[in-house]
DNA sequence: CCGTGTAACGCAAACGTTTGCGTTGGGGGT
DNA sequence: ACCCCCAACGCAAACGTTTGCGTTACACGG
């Protein structure tokens, strides 16, 4: 209700002292400074983010793009645990957040009315087409998680380590002599896939194994399709005796599919998990989990964000943020070794 | 990168008539109009948001309060249900969402810096305190889905129609025989599980049947409780023959308990679920279920709210969203009639 | 006592847009 | 021919803040 001006009068100050005083700038004295706080805040004083953003080109503001504002994306554990990071990192340093999600318009015309700072993409599966005018443009941008290509025309990427943590998860499931060894992946061109089958890939070739199409089946990353793909694995003529989850969803279905035909974990199946929450944490038996941390990610990806609002230079390297695979007991010998 | 008087002057104009021409006012031929139009097109020029919300005290955006920025909210179906129907409207209505997640400071603050023109609650186990605020500043407020009491001190809430459905619901299963009927709630203090609790009273008592407190257990609305709620509903010395389920996850987790007790639905335990999304659509059987048009909800909040902000009086009434209630293959005649 | 440096503060422009009011010109009614 | 009205457009103030620059006053060293 009151402005800068009011303030100024009763303090018989100019308003380019109260500006200072209140941005806890210096060039004011310590007893005028503490007189216009105590004013301000007897006035209810609130400084008018409109008027501050028109001279100082700085709105405080960064833009989310989640791409699929759906169900699935809202739904999904994986991006509500980067959205939790984001948001950590977000109202540390003072930010706003808001929500693109009027896609008829260019992602970058946001930028351009000087609605937000910068954008954060949050989704690998995203049209490329609409991402590239970020960086031509030279918004700050950041696409999280990770990026399909490695295209310059892409802007900076934040992503986990993906492949040593499922390696050192096969070689786990090998080395307890399982030959037959399931992966149910996402979609196909998700980076989050490619990165896990290629490590996947890697350890059976290292282990002299020999990789069947068959057991690395694509989902939609959900529940229901999880339960739907882990059903296919099992009616497998030759059905794997250890089977490996790439998201949560994922996990669930399976599951819920092993629970369904009664197959004991780890003594007829054993299980590995991909968790970017704790949704499975007091599972019966507990599970050998490739933990993905994501909630750094996502904090990653703001902090490299407001870097390159504040700075505006992109960040050197942005640090690939380590998974962890852990041993519990759903992973045991191979009830039937060839 | 342009603004509008570098406009003005390639159109030998004023500043003025530039601007009543983009936005479409009247008071400007329209050759000058085309011309104009075009030269904002070929300078790439986008209005700043700023000085447009200095003069005009509006901003266009809408501020969205998730109290809890939790796993819980993004991931509940329910509310991604929501977020879908305010997302439409909004879009729809021109304007933009401001996450406010920023707790420390009060909601209202984010009003009265003009960030926002009106402020979206969503969840109804939200702090008091932190709301009444909005009403008593006069800031554009709704608090979606509905809220606990009716206080004058609340704002405006928007809610579905919880009663009839739940009625009918009970009085169906009461209808087929059952006389054990359990009702898996969610937190006591959520008007969600209150209005829904008193309908299932209502039905049994109007049917001369006792209502038992240990048939309609708490649980915390997520899927892992839902699972270990249903366990201890089956493992009661009388268990029950019919079970209802408050949301989208508990019914998962009370179906997949079910499932792994390998209890035949509806020959053994009927079960009537409530859904906001359609999760549950291609369960085996099909489940008899509640359908709570939560997408709809969240459009009469965005709309009510904008209603609000644009004619700065609140609407008459909010029209309460019908649930319906929709008999299936999950639901069938008492196995042990007493 | 003088010169110099510095902290404290005021002045006023600037940011880009909207809008009330004033002016102009031309057309239509009498 | 006169008056009046309205559409089309310009002028300039206003929105509230930040900030570069100028001024003042005071301390301090020489």
């Amino acid at each position: 209700m009151s402005n800068i001006l009011e303030i100024a009068k009763l303090a018989h100050v100019s308003c380019s002292t109260v500006s200072r005083a209140l941005n806890g700038r210096k060039g004011v004295s310590d007893a005028i400074r503490a007189k216009i706080v105590k004013l301000a805040q007897d006035l209810d004083y609130y400084p008018d983010s409109s008027a501050r953003a028109l001279v100082s080109k700085r709105v405080g503001v960064i833009g989310l793009i989640i791409p699929r504002t759906s169900e699935y994306t809202f739904t999904s554990p994986y991006y509500s645990h980067i959205l939790l990071g984001i948001s950590a990192v977000v109202t540390e340093r003072g930010y706003q957040v808001m929500l693109v999600i009027n896609e008829r318009k260019s992602y970058a015309a946001f930028y351009h009315r000087r609605m937000v700072d910068g954008i954060l993409v949050v989704g690998n599966h995203v049209d490329d087409k609409k991402i590239w005018p970020l960086t031509e443009s030279g918004i700050p941008s950041v696409v999280v998680p990770g990026f399909i290509d490695d295209s310059p025309r892409n802007p900076l990427s934040v992503n986990s380590e993906n492949y040593d943590s499922n390696y050192q998860a096969v070689s786990h499931l090998i080395e307890l002599g399982h030959r037959r060894i399931a992966f149910i992946l996402g979609y196909p061109n998700s980076k989050y896939s490619v990165e896990r089958i290629i490590a996947y890939q890697d350890a059976l070739r290292d282990h002299g194994l020999e990789y069947r199409v068959e057991y690395t089946p694509y989902s939609d990353f959900s529940v229901a399709d999880g339960f739907r793909v882990m059903g296919n694995l099992l009616d497998l003529p030759k059905a794997p005796t250890a089977v490996l989850c790439l998201n949560d969803s994922i996990s669930i279905g399976a599951l819920d599919q092993i629970k369904s035909r009664n197959l004991r974990i780890p003594e007829e199946l054993s299980v590995v998990v991909t968790c970017a929450s704790d949704m499975l944490a007091h599972y019966d038996p507990p599970l050998s989990t490739i933990k993905v941390p994501v909630v750094s990610v996502g904090k990653a990806a703001a902090s490299a964000l407001i870097e390159m609002i504040e700075t505006g230079s992109a960040p050197r390297e942005i640090p690939k943020i380590p998974s962890t695979f852990t041993i519990r007991k759903s992973t045991g010998p191979c009830p039937r070794p060839e």
